[in-house]
DNA sequence: CGAATCGTTGATGAGATTCAATAGCAGTGG
DNA sequence: CCACTGCTATTGAATCTCATCAACGATTCG
């Protein structure tokens, strides 16, 4: 997907952009930024809760999720993250991390430091403007994923939350002809919906056979959208994708 | 609580004050923001989902919920915010809303217009920062509660909410000797819970007659405070409430 | 003193969890 | 190339938590 040519910046760029106008200046100015890559296996955490890191992470290829756990070892996935992503450019602000951050498939992620993120902001208010706006709408997408989680049908929430993915991969242009890459296991998807792994398993053969979803393995096919859609009672406002004028 | 002879801000710039060192300039010039102040009753909607507000809502007196219904009318309440609180401060940044807020019982809000707030932070980009970062903090709450409704028995996630208000509240200079009003009815609970009225009612009585909580109508209290923590699995980290020397 | 809202209680059933076992599909190393 | 290992997916059966329905007190307020 993501061209080996191309300069690491360009998903989080073109994500940006497509909701916040910027100049050649900003983005030649994001383009400097160092980053760092490394590759990473899926099960090794990212970060961890209690951490202090000096930098954020951005996702390149591969999935990463946010998790958290109880003190019973229950595990909730409170966000699964796709290229051009940065799962914790909160922790530009909050010193210490209130959750860990692994990656649910091999992956390829990007460190920034928070200082040359820092100096950034300080020269392009705009940019301080574009990444505040990155974490609102983090924000408002768990928003979602509470009221998805806590009163929607398991039938219905599972079809919202592959309605999300789909319109995020487009967003990125990481899902043609409505069929993605959806690198997830049964079991990240139950603890990200807060179900169980074998009641996960019983609603997507119920979608698959209710003909909304065909999926192997790692990909998804969606035939009619619009079905899907209102299977999923999905309204896509809460993703605002809008492009936002200049502050 | 909050005294009549005090300016609208005040808890409000005790409460950036608290976890972000303000320089005195940096405080006057929050008191010179513009408020316009209103009473509301409970049951009509500050901001609607879908709105576009050109201004942002802080919380004086009472507490609000930020909701939000599905298709089928199911009432999800994703946070409830308690004087000091800007709950709609992301929408600086976002647009169209992509909630509602409604008081939970009377309050006294106060509108800050967006272009104020924006010259403010403009001037002062430390504040910027400190804005920031309450919306961060939002965000942080919200995945908090995603694990709690997703993965914590009912009995665990009451205790836990009713940890976490009296952590907020005590935050806010309003909790004395661990006691705390509390104004919002069963059903709102339920709601933030994602738990039935009728289940919320008998959790609260169980966590009664087990001496975690005494409560009469709006008011708890919290006889052993380590006793109900333990029992709500709860640990104040993502509150973030610890100071945060300048960004 | 009605009217409305909130809190409480009992009975019943459905949706979802848990336990346990099997099947399928990598990747690894001999 | 194949046995071995580990992870993911699938299935059945038993159980339980929690939602729903319906009714009845309790409290507040105009």
């Amino acid at each position: 997907m993501t061209a080996d040519s191309l300069p690491p910046h360009t998903l989080m760029i073109r994500k940006l952009a497509s909701i916040f106008s910027l100049t050649d200046e900003e983005q030649k100015a994001l383009l400097g930024l160092p980053i760092e890559v490394v590759a990473l296996k899926a099960g090794q955490d990212i970060v961890r809760i209690g951490d202090r890191p000096a930098h954020c992470c951005l996702i390149l290829e591969g999935f990463t999720c946010v998790y958290k756990l109880t003190s019973e070892g229950e595990r909730q996935i409170m966000a699964l993250h796709v290229p051009g992503d940065i799962p914790d450019l909160q922790s530009l602000h909050l010193k210490v991390l209130d959750h860990s951050i692994a990656p649910v498939s091999a992956c390829m992620v990007g460190f920034i430091q928070h200082d040359d993120l820092r100096q950034l902001c300080e020269r392009y208010p705009r940019l301080t403007a574009a990444f505040w706006r990155e974490t609102l709408i983090d924000a408002s997408i768990f928003r979602e994923w509470l009221l998805n989680n806590g009163q929607r049908e398991s039938y219905t929430r599972v079809a919202h939350l592959i309605c999300e993915f789909r319109m995020r991969l487009n967003a990125v242009g990481l899902a043609d002809n409505d069929t993605f890459e959806l690198p997830v296991t049964q079991s990240e998807l139950a603890d990200a919906t807060g179900m169980s792994l074998v009641h996960m398993n019983r609603v997507l053969q119920a979608l698959r056979s209710d003909g909304l979803i065909q999926s192997n393995r790692t990909q998804i096919t969606v035939p009619d959208w619009e079905k899907l859609k209102q299977a999923g009672d999905f309204d896509p406002l809460y993703l605002h994708l809008e492009k936002n004028p200049a502050a």
